[in-house]
DNA sequence: GTCTATAACGAGATAGAC
DNA sequence: GTCTATCTCGTTATAGAC
């Protein structure tokens, strides 16, 4: 009995999910309202406070639920191939996760929610995802911090430009293999100047 | 008389221009209310609507004004040297700019205000930028489209990581030379695949 | 867990006096 | 050009009944 109440519980959450990134996607991440999320749910505004603390909450619980699809997507792939291989698949699994929804990204790798700043949980589940982006570069030959941040850059520069200037298309990310292989095989390994 | 009054008109302008900057810097983008203008110029909300139509329009007259600025700062800087040194000063002046505030940087290269779109008169601005790095991109032998927007990504990649990761500090804008440098150099000039 | 009712507030926008 | 006054609407959040 006590498993089927969290089980109902765990199902209201999802909608109520659902209808945020749904909302999200309509009309942007800021036009997300307690009111409207409860509308497309069912129910009334103030028993979204059951499920959700804040809106400030609601956000965060969007930013760990986006983080938890994309280890699932990660951890779907095929795990084989030499590092560089799965350095590429890696990080096309997370531009194509990226740039699936503009408001997904702009909750993830922006800061643009006024007073938004993931709990220490969450902000847990990024770092982790950074981790494994860290050891498959390092593996593939580029173990400087400054070839993560060019390589960084250049995940997240196709992303922010698919999403801005050719929604839907594939206008900047067919370039990812080219541009992180530039980085792996171009960029300098050493710091030219030290200041 | 009416010169003194325009002068007047244009005084005030950007004094609410200024605050709405103000308090995009303090507070983001999403957190400019008219209100909150009007209380920093020392006038009344109301009045607000002699300078500016709606608070969309506010939007836009600050994506104007950004543009213009980086006009400006175009224009100040010396203009001889090869190509590459040319293109390599613009992306810095851009670079730097994007990253100096981010709600700029959000306004001008994000979609992330619900319902704002440049009008076609500040969107000709944005269209002016881009042709003058295409123009020095081509003259320093990166002439196809790929190229250019493997440009794109690499400035923008590097102003969104700056701005997220590490506001105020060079982590990531310091390779900015470099990665440009290295699209020149390495990104195939023809495209590989044509599908 | 969901409801009704409502508090408390702030937003954008308009009318009309001065 | 600036003001007061106000409309209308929406927001987050809480209290308390069922």
């Amino acid at each position: 009995m006590t498993l089927v109440r969290s089980e109902k519980r765990t199902r209201r959450r999802r909608q109520i999910l659902d209808a945020a990134w749904a909302i999200a996607a309509e009309s942007g991440l800021g036009a997300v309202t307690l009111h409207e999320v409860a509308r497309r749910v069912g129910i009334r505004q103030p028993s979204l406070y059951v499920y959700v603390e804040s809106k400030l909450n609601l956000y965060d619980a969007m930013f760990a639920d986006a983080y938890e699809e994309l280890f699932t997507r990660i951890e779907a792939a095929p795990a084989g191939g030499t590092a560089r291989e799965q350095l590429l698949r890696l990080s096309r699994i997370v531009l194509d996760f990226s740039v699936e929804s503009p408001p997904r990204q702009q909750l993830l790798f922006g800061r643009t929610i006024p007073g938004f700043e993931p709990s220490p949980a969450s902000y847990e589940l990024a770092e982790r995802a950074l981790q494994r982006g860290r050891n498959l570069l390092a593996a593939a030959g580029a173990a400087s911090p400054a070839q993560l941040d060019a390589y960084t850059a250049v995940v997240a520069g196709l992303g922010a430009q698919q999403v801005a200037n050719d929604p839907g298309g594939r206008r900047w990310t067919r370039h990812l293999e080219t541009m992180v292989c530039l980085v792996l095989d171009h960029f300098p390994d050493q710091e030219k100047e030290l200041q």
